[in-house]
RNA sequence: GGCUAGGUGGCAGAGUGGUCAUGCAGCGGCCUGCAAAGCCGUCUACGCCGGUUCGAUUCCGACCCUAGCCUCCA
């Protein structure tokens, strides 16, 4: 029984699906002006083990993450680098798509774009408009009115009153409350607009969402995700549009990610203190380095970025792939560390507690091969592989990880690696061939018991980043530190 | 101001009404020519004040502190 935490309810609750055996799950994806930071990665990287776990655990998941290719930040973005809006989208769709193929991100069963789907949203917009949810405004937009909708706030646990009363919301004439939102914009001169009933204009950015969704996934469908800074208004909306629109449930579990923190504030593009996946994927020894440090802190969470962070997982997961080197490939059998994996993922999907139980499943391996019971450790070894797998870890084989160096870039006092020419070269590099010349030298002196020039090489590779392991029977094995 | 999450050992980070998180770091062993890796053992905890309880880090209340949302944002 897998128990998610709904955002709706502010409780975990048993995920029962629509139809059996199948869910059906929409996440709110990105707006495509810029490049990948290390927020949206978290996101990117937490529906990805949802939706891998829930298929692993046998149903038949529609994932649908979609693309907002049109918006005011877009428009504003095409006009300073004096490109077509399509041109921008385009490049910043192909870098994010180049991006999750880094992270071993999987593409999701849809990914509608905004723009795609403007006969939908022009029809649900009508819909609330005949049912009374919308008005036009004096100015030309389509409004929705929050106030005929029963349960706004419900999501984000806030009434209106208490948010008028916060005051910030922009004044504006052509609404009748404060707090109606757009759902149509008119057409201004120079912008990209289309045909509706309501005159040239485009879509707002919140009915995007619950037009795509619900052409893609139905009325009613089983989880919504997205980051905690779309709870509200975004989602809200959401859920005030598609409700009135459909008159059905819309979303059962609503799971929102928490926020990557820089110095325990928030990562943001207001706050300029954002790192894109372009600067920091460089200054790690491998892309699953990111994934494995996002999953050691719980989704709902918030979570510190630093390089002394990234170091850490760095090392974890190196002690994770040393368990799994040089041991036959044999079937996993399921033990009782798949049962606490499990029941670890199935409690609302506790990653930390997960990575926990395969860092006891290593730690059992390297017992076991002490111990000289080859064949348990390499049972063991299988379950470790199989279990990571689940949440996207292992993609390289153990021999392919110990061959990476972890690149030696200089980091600014912000914790932004530095990545230059000048950088790169404080990693001297030693080819493979090379470091087994040099063994094959070492060797021979260790077997004339010539320690200093056997301690001379093993330190002079060690200065070029390679460190040395010697084996029982004379085999040095090496890996790059 | 309103609303919502949190405050765990040197660091990171789970969790629980009463013998284990886990990783890194430290300390003591084993292994090694010496190392490295690994194994075994071990030390540092649960913001503050009350309450409930045989017993609370875990439940309840107050307080302090932090972050987030209330405006575009993953």
């Amino acid at each position: 029984m897998i128990r998610i935490h709904n955002s709706l309810t502010g409780t975990k609750q048993e995920l029962r699906p629509i139809t059996p055996g199948a869910l059906r799950m929409y996440v709110c994806g990105l707006t495509v002006y810029d490049y990948v930071h290390i927020g949206h990665a978290r996101m990117l990287l937490v529906f990805d083990v949802v939706s891998r776990y829930l298929r692993h655990r046998g149903y038949h998941l529609t994932y649908v993450r979609n693309i907002t290719d049109i918006d005011d930040k877009i428009i504003r973005r095409a006009a300073q680098n004096g490109e077509p809006i399509e041109a921008l989208t385009a490049r910043f769709i192909d870098a994010m798509n180049e991006d999750c193929v880094r992270l071993g991100i999987a593409c999701p069963d849809h990914e509608p774009r905004a723009t795609h789907y403007l006969p939908q949203i022009i029809a649900m917009i009508t819909q609330l408009l005949a049912a009374g949810y919308a008005y036009p405004a004096a100015n030309g937009d389509v409004m929705y009115a929050v106030t005929r909708f029963a349960a706004y706030g419900k999501l984000s646990g806030k009434r209106l009153a208490d948010l008028r009363a916060g005051a910030r919301v922009e004044v504006d004439e052509s609404k009748r409350d404060p707090l109606d939102f757009v759902l149509w914009k008119h057409a201004k001169p120079g912008e990209p607009a289309w045909e509706s009933p309501w005159g040239k204009g485009r879509p707002g950015w919140h009915i995007e969402c619950s037009a795509m969704s619900t052409a893609l996934l139905g009325t009613h469908f089983d989880l919504h995700g997205g980051g905690l800074d779309l709870k509200f208004p975004h989602h809200e909306n959401e859920i005030a549009q598609s409700c009135a629109a459909s008159g059905d449930a819309f979303v059962n579990i609503w799971m929102h990610n928490g926020f990557v923190n820089i110095d325990d504030e928030k990562m943001s593009k207001s706050l300029g203190n954002f790192f894109t996946l372009r600067e920091v994927l460089p200054a790690l020894r491998h892309p699953e380095v990111l994934r494995f440090f996002i999953l050691s802190s719980h989704y709902r969470g918030p979570i510190n970025y630093s390089l002394d962070q990234l170091e850490q997982a760095d090392a974890a997961l190196g002690r994770l792939y040393t368990a799994l080197r040089d041991l036959p490939d044999v079937t996993s059998t399921a033990g009782e560390h798949s049962a606490r994996f499990h029941a670890s993922m199935d409690d609302d999907f506790n990653t930390p507690e997960a990575l926990a139980v395969l860092q006891t499943l290593a730690r059992e391996v390297n017992s076991a091969r002490d111990a000289g019971e080859e064949q348990r450790a390499a049972g063991l070894a299988a379950e470790l592989r199989s279990l990571g797998a689940v949440l996207g870890l292992f993609t390289l084989a153990p021999a392919q990880w110990f061959r990476l160096a972890k690149p030696a870039l200089p980091a600014t006092s912000s914790g932004r690696p530095e990545v230059s020419g000048e950088a790169q070269q404080v990693s001297p590099a030693i080819s493979d061939a090379e470091v087994e010349a040099r063994i094959a030298a070492r060797a021979a002196a260790r077997r004339a018991k010539n320690w200093a020039e056997s301690d001379r090489i093993r330190a002079e590779l060690a200065a070029a980043g390679v460190i040395l392991e010697d084996k029982p029977g004379g085999q040095t094995a090496w890996r790059r530190a």
